[in-house]
RNA sequence: GGGCCGCUAGCUCAGCAGGUAGAGCAACGCCCUUUUAAGGCGUGGGUCGUUGGUUCGAAUCCAACGCGGCUCACCA
């Protein structure tokens, strides 16, 4: 199991010869009276002689990760959660545990207690007059200059990308901080957060395959949720007025720079509102995270500037398609919307509905323009079996996909709370699900049930948080924003 | 799933007209009490992703497989 190489067997030994000297190399705890990054703030305009004249004790705690030694004397630097700090080893004010620094390797935990100086190079270090080994590291670290670069490494062992790559911490940190505004904004709007099941009897709320798993003790097939959507409605039906859940979903479906089967999610559903208010709500939520996290309402995105300052563009999803040239008979006539995708080299299967088809064509022509926010508005209703429809135009339901660099954002609808046309839709996925269609919806007889109570009006809006997180710190893969993606286990 | 590319020391990478492996960092030993990619001298370290094939001989050529990346397909 346990890899050894030399360098191991070099560390192993070191851990041995410190346990027979009766120390400790795994220390039950430390207390460190200070932080790299507080020290640098706070002595920032200590020069060299007044940090000479105080005599500052300070003690610190981290990860060496360099380490540069001389006959009686080392510099080092350790590495907490906040940042480094230089620390300065030597015999003279360690007496007997500078013994120790010969056990010492990059990657050990260790805490010590000195004084703050500041070097000819005038950066600001802490000499140690106590050090102690908190945590013995066996195995080498990657190598300081070049890092760690190889993906594989990177993802499945992402502590050492953290380690070694601040840049990695740094999306991370920003992932949070974008989370962080996001419940702030909601709760500020008087949103209320719950959580709904994650395992589902009946998987629904999107179109996608799902995972299976099994309850024993009940002897029950259940999925995990591909969305949380129709439980959060039914909380609407209970008298909440504006909740949201922010936590994973999981599809069992391809994974690309811009899939993982686990990602995370923003639902919300608020009464008495419509996809209208939520445009202008999701362009309220978006500059105001953009300005928190990025500081600007201009981000860089890929060779792009994306400019998220409100309003963005409304664009009906069938006026995009006659734009592309997609003709009159061709949007209403299902056979020849076929024969048109078909001529423009779009693969389309015989029984496409014209739904289906134009959503088709839609995602070749239309999706890979859209670089700029872009709502793109009011999608046919086959589409969309849990929107409200239009009330000038059936066809068509009040829905909106928010796209920005190409890539779907959010999507939101008026949401249908009629139970009897919710069930003729249900109806008709079954229907379409019977001709082969894995992913149309399954009759949720209960949810339906839930809507015969009464659903207040409402709207509700999905925001994928990685690809949101993914524009926000400029990173081309979705596995750069989460910290585990899921990969093919190694052997 | 298809196509292309990659896999060599702990890490970053050379080597690929076929002649059984190299550098830097890291490690080990010695010297060195203000270095910061510290420096100097010396030493060790590899079933070259796996398995087969071609060949007198394979890291190098061929095939299959594994893992990864990009991309297309599929898919929100």
């Amino acid at each position: 199991m346990e890899e050894i190489n030399e360098q191991v067997e070099q560390r192993l030994k070191k851990l041995k010869e410190l346990k027979e000297q009766g120390i400790d190399p795994y220390q039950q705890s430390f207390n460190p009276l200070n932080r790299a990054l507080n020290l640098h703030n706070a002595y920032a305009s200590y020069d060299k002689d007044s940090l000479e004249s105080e005599l500052i004790e300070v003690s610190v705690a981290g990860r060496v990760i360099a380490l540069r030694e001389f006959g009686k004397a080392a510099f080092a630097h350790l590495q907490d959660s906040t940042g480094k700090i230089q620390i300065y080893l030597k015999k003279d004010a360690l007496g007997d545990s500078y013994s120790l620094l010969k056990k010492l390797d990059v990657g050990d935990y260790i805490g010590i207690a000195g004084r703050l100086f500041r070097t000819k190079t005038n950066e600001l270090t802490v000499e140690a007059k106590q050090l102690t080994l908190l945590t013995k590291s066996i195995h080498p670290m990657p190598e300081k200059w070049h890092g760690l670069k190889d993906v594989e490494i990177r993802y499945r062992q992402r502590y050492l990308d953290l380690i070694v790559n601040p840049e990695v911490k740094d999306i991370f940190a920003r992932r949070s901080a974008i989370i962080k505004t996001i419940r702030d904004f909601m709760e500020q709007e008087g949103f209320i957060e719950v959580e709904t099941p994650m395992m589902h009897p009946i998987p629904g709320g999107a179109a996608a395959r799902p995972f299976k798993t099994h309850h024993n003790a009940l002897d029950l097939d259940l999925y995990l949720r591909i969305a949380p959507e129709l439980y959060l409605k039914r909380l609407l039906v209970g008298g909440y007025e504006k909740v949201f859940e922010i936590n994973k979903n999981f599809r069992n479906e391809g994974i690309s720079t811009r899939h993982n089967p686990e990602f995370t999610m923003m639902e919300f559903y608020i009464a008495y509102k419509d996809y209208n208010y939520l445009m202008s709500f999701t362009e309220d939520l978006l500059s105001a995270v953009a300005m928190k996290v990025v500081g600007s309402l201009k981000v860089p995105f890929e060779e792009d500037v994306i400019d998220l300052t409100p309003p963005y563009r409304r664009l009906p999803m069938l006026q995009a398609l006659s734009e592309k040239g997609v003709p009159e008979e061709a949007i209403r006539d299902e056979q020849e919307a076929i024969r048109w995708a078909r001529s423009k080299g779009i693969e389309v299967p015989s029984n496409s509905p014209i739904g289906k088809t134009l959503d088709d064509i839609f995602k070749e022509l239309v999706e890979p323009t859209l670089i700029q926010p872009t709502f793109v508005i009011d999608h046919p209703v086959e589409l969309s079996p849990l929107a409200k429809k239009r009330s000038d135009n059936p066809k068509l339901v009040e829905r909106f996909e928010l796209f920005i660099s190409g890539r779907e954002i959010a999507n939101a609808f008026s949401e249908l709370n009629d139970p009897l046309e919710q069930r003729e839709r249900f109806q008709r996925q079954v229907e379409a699900r019977a001709k082969g269609d894995d992913e149309a919806h399954e009759m949720d007889e209960d949810f339906v049930r839930a809507l015969e109570y009464g659903m207040p009006p409402a709207a509700g809006e999905g925001i994928g948080i990685d690809r949101l997180v993914m524009l926000l710190t400029n990173s081309r893969s979705i596995r750069d924003v989460i910290l585990f993606p899921l990969l093919r286990p190694d052997k």
